[in-house]
DNA sequence: AGACTCGCTGACAGCGCTAACACAATAGCT
DNA sequence: AGCTATTGTGTTAGCGCTGTCAGCGAGTCT
């Protein structure tokens, strides 16, 4: 057919629609319903297409299609960071829904940066991904307007406040740190201490603060002058806090960990200072994550669904893309207080 | 300029590569080369599109660039789960390089399942990434065939052993828990145990194992008749197996565990049954997470460095897609025993 | 028989960008 | 002055695919 020389052009020498068409004697655009919709394709000439398919090895060439009907069948998702494991395994449930539907997820980590998230944001609108999943509800000015401008589906997760221009799926972290200091004042403890990374541009924890400062106003507790930071979510962040605690504030009979690795480290540094807990101090997690489950003493916390986070928040996406009715924009996932042995 | 009447079929109304070259009084190509490479463009030209770009907010499209270019600045990453911290840890290490360069990492799990593996890599070539990173050194006969026709690079993590065509990162499995069973074996215990994850298609835990069974007979230890499995890769599940193999094998003096998280887990079940470790039962990990330095009493493993194994993963491609002469397609980046208390 | 529908296929143009070449204007050299 | 770089910009022709509309043959309806 077509005897055009060959372009000097042509990229890496995969095949094409085009080869296809040739080796079937049928037309691009045919080739092309083949695979698209099918059922436009008489069978026998659909069958004949397969065939010449298999037999070259065609892969289609998604940037081609994509520039010509706008869908990329590619999901953006921009996490603080992959080396806390509550976000990998919220990415796991996106990436289950996602390839389940035949998308792909791009990934980015901001390192917690504002501004890193901007650039991220930046490229994958540049790479017209379809929809953009983000952590928490803060962004930068320039990051709203872009996803503003670009006009596609945005869901931020791990929390609920976010922009009424983007949904979310996530939970209260404010009630959830209230409703355990509520728990703590059941349980009699009455000199509370609250450990957290550091609140900065990290809504999640900041909120967290806030339903712990607010439940010690409510429950006429006394309010300490400060929260104690660490520098990172890890054990040994942890140990160090309580230690601080301890010899800052030896009159503290519970300690409340914004995550279950910080108290996971309290806890096992209680052991080494042969400390009791909950006897000498009682220690309360958040997330739920299996150590809370088996280290001993087992650790109370706040169950959160990480998972599910993220793939409701792909299906969200999803469905919004399809053109769905979606009932609800902004899904609260809850939480549990989970009461283990530390407390 | 160009009068054409407004396609109807113009996708997303975002601005285009022309409409920056309207507004600026230039043509596209300009346009397009103030971006690319600004130094063949006069700075006062430059200037003025800069601020025609911020002014109308123009972002370019890479899926039209990469079209024409063959060039979507995209790395494409499959590893097992996201469920293991490990797993993302060498991800972040391959994102922290990727960014840094302009690249994107575009993230497939494929669940230990090589077919779905397949899957990914077609999606991903259809996606024109311009490399690839794996995990491990097994791959369906379909994966090894596609990405031979493709013709990227192809990086293989968390092995040694892979296929010619294909560059690896990471180290001697084998070497690994042979070494491990020498210091097993120094330290006095004779009667050891191995726990790991199922060996299936998975090349590093099989390597392992074997690395142990050779460690065994060359070191004249009683060979047992198998090895332990466990369903998954938890704390529960190394709590479980450590029960199992008591009862089983009560002989038995030592354990080794495939993992820092069974590990570990094992530790914690040997607090609940009152045994001493490493007095009645010693026990070694693998990885060197973070739990293996505050667990009580810390616990031995292999240290291998996860960020690393991504970082420089992420290097080699873009050194060989950069058409450096890279030194070795090969790089070994070693183990160590990290000998503490459990042992 | 004529008008109409339905199922299937094709021609053409264009998505937004860049490679390749062309060319004008200026600078540098003998 | 005449020649060759050098610098800066534009023209043309795609990259590989899909939206749109057109057309053909066969069956259906009145």
């Amino acid at each position: 057919m077509s005897r055009k020389p060959r372009s000097p052009r042509r990229g890496h020498g995969r095949a094409t629609l085009d080869d296809v068409a040739r080796l079937t004697g049928v037309s691009a655009i045919t080739v092309s319903r083949a695979l698209r919709s099918p059922e436009l394709v008489a069978s026998q000439t659909r069958e004949k297409i397969q065939e010449a398919i298999a037999e070259i090895g065609y892969i289609p060439n998604l940037v081609a299609g994509s520039l010509a009907s706008i869908e990329s069948r590619t999901i953006a998702a921009i996490v603080p960071t992959l080396e806390n494991s509550i976000f990998a395994e919220m990415l796991q449930g996106m990436v289950d829904v996602l390839h389940g539907r035949g998308y792909q997820l791009i990934l980015g980590s901001n390192n917690y940066d504002l501004d890193e998230e901007e650039a991220l944001v930046r490229a994958f609108l540049a790479r017209q991904v379809e929809g953009m999943i983000l952590t928490g509800a803060a962004h930068s000015g320039g990051t709203t307007a872009l996803l503003d401008m670009a006009h596609l589906p945005v869901v931020e997760t791990w929390s609920l406040l976010g922009s009424p221009s983007a949904g979310s799926v996530g939970f209260s972290n404010f009630q959830a740190a209230y409703r355990t200091v509520e728990h703590l004042h059941e349980r009699g403890y009455r000199e509370l201490a609250f450990v957290s990374a550091p609140v900065g541009n990290n809504d999640r924890a900041s909120e967290r603060r806030k339903g712990f400062v607010q439940a010690l106003e409510d429950l006429g507790l006394r309010k300490r002058p400060d929260t104690f930071l660490t520098s990172s979510f890890g054990l040994r962040a942890g140990a160090e806090a309580l230690g601080v605690i301890l010899e800052r504030r030896p009159e503290t009979d519970a300690v409340f960990f914004a995550n279950d690795t910080l108290a996971a480290g309290a806890i096992l540094e209680a052991h080494r200072r042969d400390l009791a807990v909950p006897g000498d101090v009682a220690i309360a997690g958040f997330d739920d994550l299996e150590i809370a489950s088996q280290v001993i003493p087992s650790l109370t916390t706040v169950r959160v669904h990480r998972h599910a986070l993220g793939s409701k928040a792909a299906q969200l996406i999803l469905d919004t893309l399809d053109g769905h009715r979606v009932e609800s924009r902004n899904l609260d996932l809850g939480f549990e207080i989970v009461v283990r042995e530390s407390t």
